[in-house]
This record gives C-alpha cells, sequence and structure tokens, in this order.
DNA sequence: TCATAAAATGCAATGTCATTGCATAAACTT
DNA sequence: AAGTTTATGCAATGACATTGCATTTTATGA
C-alpha cells in the first residue's frame, strides 16, 4: 500500500503543513505502531511536543491513524486501513507487542469471532499477542 | 470463588496489614476489573495514594493481580485466577470493555488461538471486546 | 507480654507526561 | 497580494506516578 501525506490530508480535509506530512511520512515508514515517546524522539526537532500531541489526537480522530495501547498505557499509532472513518475505526487484526524492543506490529492476522455472553453488546475486538518478534529472534540467534 | 484476603497474603509471604486486606476486599467485591482511580476514589481515605500504588504493585508482581489497560491507558486490576505466580500470569480470557460505564469484565470465553507468523515468538495473548455491557443494556432497554 | 528487628505506611518533594491559553506564523480564499 | 482562518510554538498549568525519608505497624523471640 502506498501512503501519500498530501493525498490523505487532502481527502479528510486537513490543511497541508509540513508538520503534518511529517508525522505521516514517520509512522508510514514500516507496518509497525510507533508509539508517542518515540515520535518525539525522532521529530522533537522539528516537531513541538504540544503540535504533536495534537497531530495525532486531529489523525485519530478524523480515523488515520489508530490507537494501541501498550502495556505501560503508552499510546502507539499506526495507518489505519482505508476503510476507517472518523465514525468507525476498523481495527480487527492481532497487535504483537514484542516485550524486548516494545515495538507494536500490526499483523496480517484477522481476530477470530468470539460467542459474547448474553447481554453483551460487542462493537469491537482487540486482540494483542505479547512475546518476542521476528527481528529480536533473529539477532539473538545469530 | 471465595476469597479470603488473609489467606492470600499468608500464601504470598505477605504481612497482613489493614491498607492491604481492604484492597483485596475491594477488588474481589464483583467480578469486574476495578480502575487505580477509582480505587483511589473508594480507599482515598483510608489509604494513601502512595500505598495503593505500592500495593498494587506488589500484588501484580506476586501474581495475586492481573492489570488490564483500557483504552485511555488506564490501569485496571482483577482478581487473578489461581494458578497465576509471580513468574507467569495466565490471562487467558477475553475481557469486555463497556464503552459506557467503563467497567472491564472478565469474561468466562477462552481466547481463540491464533497462529503467528513465521519468526514471532508469542507467550502470551490477551483479547478485549468493547461494547455495551448487560447492565448498561438493561438499563437503556427499562 | 514486652522488646526488638524488619517492613509498610504516610507525607513531602520530585519527576514525567498531557492539556490549555494565547501570541505569532503559516496556509487557504478571493 | 491582502485578509481571514487555522495551525504552531511557547509558557503555564494540571494530572498522575515515583522516590526518599521519618514514623508507625507488624512479626518474632525471649
Amino acid at each position: 500500500m502506498k501512503i501519500d501525506p498530501i493525498d490523505i490530508l487532502k481527502q479528510n480535509d486537513l490543511k497541508h503543513t509540513k508538520q503534518r506530512v511529517r508525522v505521516l511520512e514517520e509512522i508510514a515508514m514500516d507496518n509497525v505502531a510507533i508509539s508517542q515517546p518515540e515520535l518525539e524522539k525522532k521529530l522533537g526537532k522539528e516537531i513541538d511536543r504540544v503540535t504533536l500531541y495534537r497531530i495525532l489526537n486531529v489523525y485519530e480522530d478524523k480515523g488515520i491513524l489508530h490507537r494501541v495501547m501498550d502495556l505501560n498505557g503508552t499510546a502507539n499509532y499506526a495507518i489505519c486501513s482505508s476503510s476507517c472513518t472518523s465514525e468507525h475505526h476498523h481495527d480487527e487484526h492481532v497487535h504483537f507487542n514484542c516485550t524486548n524492543c516494545h515495538k507494536i506490529y500490526c499483523l496480517d492476522v484477522t481476530i477470530p469471532q468470539v460467542k459474547m455472553p448474553a447481554g453483551f453488546s460487542a462493537v469491537a475486538l482487540n486482540s494483542t499477542a505479547y512475546g518476542v518478534c521476528e527481528k529480536c529472534n533473529a539477532r539473538v540467534k545469530n
């Protein structure tokens, strides 16, 4: 999937600023979700802390990014599939949270449906696996 | 399942203090996970903020409680099944996070196993459904 | 039961992280 | 190009968690 930050901004009626473009570029870099602290480390020289928060919030509201919480309650962000809108976030894939490098991967694995008990109506289902990721496993072996 | 706070403390080599007992009592009250802020609201008069944090941490370390993060990154705590130890948390049931009352339920539904991509080794799998819970659904209908 | 040692508690201070208000700067419109 | 609207950056504030230390409480053994 090709990501064009400028297209995304236009489609969502957002003004085109270099900060917003940079954030999208950074998050689209690979298929892992990136945490707010990491983003801040990478973009801190170019973008103010506050602006970063605001951009991330706008993107989440618009359905451009989805937010995943890791075990420490830190927010991680990844590009949403194209079907997400501000009304509906479809985030129906399994996440993988590496306990070594703390990266969160969006796996290409759909979440198996589970039966809810009577009275409970679910609108979304999240699933996160914890363990050691590809890269960290490789690093140990070699 | 019957919960006896004093037994639990003995089994885990923890000193018997009234604060520790109160925390366990409060969390064992129903089958939903309770958040740190809620606990603080309920116990704030009896227990100092800091002590509460420390107790929760000890309980988590010992495998007495497990911690679930909600969408806002707030920690929620629930009594662990008896098989949890400080080395291994088995938390292999689906959680239900009510978007109305924000309670987190531990459902009696085991998480379906999912296949990991090559290279990824998972040691734990968490699953959380979001929606409206039993009680909130009932409240709307009547 | 009392004295002692070990540990938990409460308070104050510190640290981290997120949010708000406002002046300035940048982007879209005509 | 000028004016309006919106985003940005900075400073201040607010919410939340952690650490150090003095005091209190619990467990142990005479």
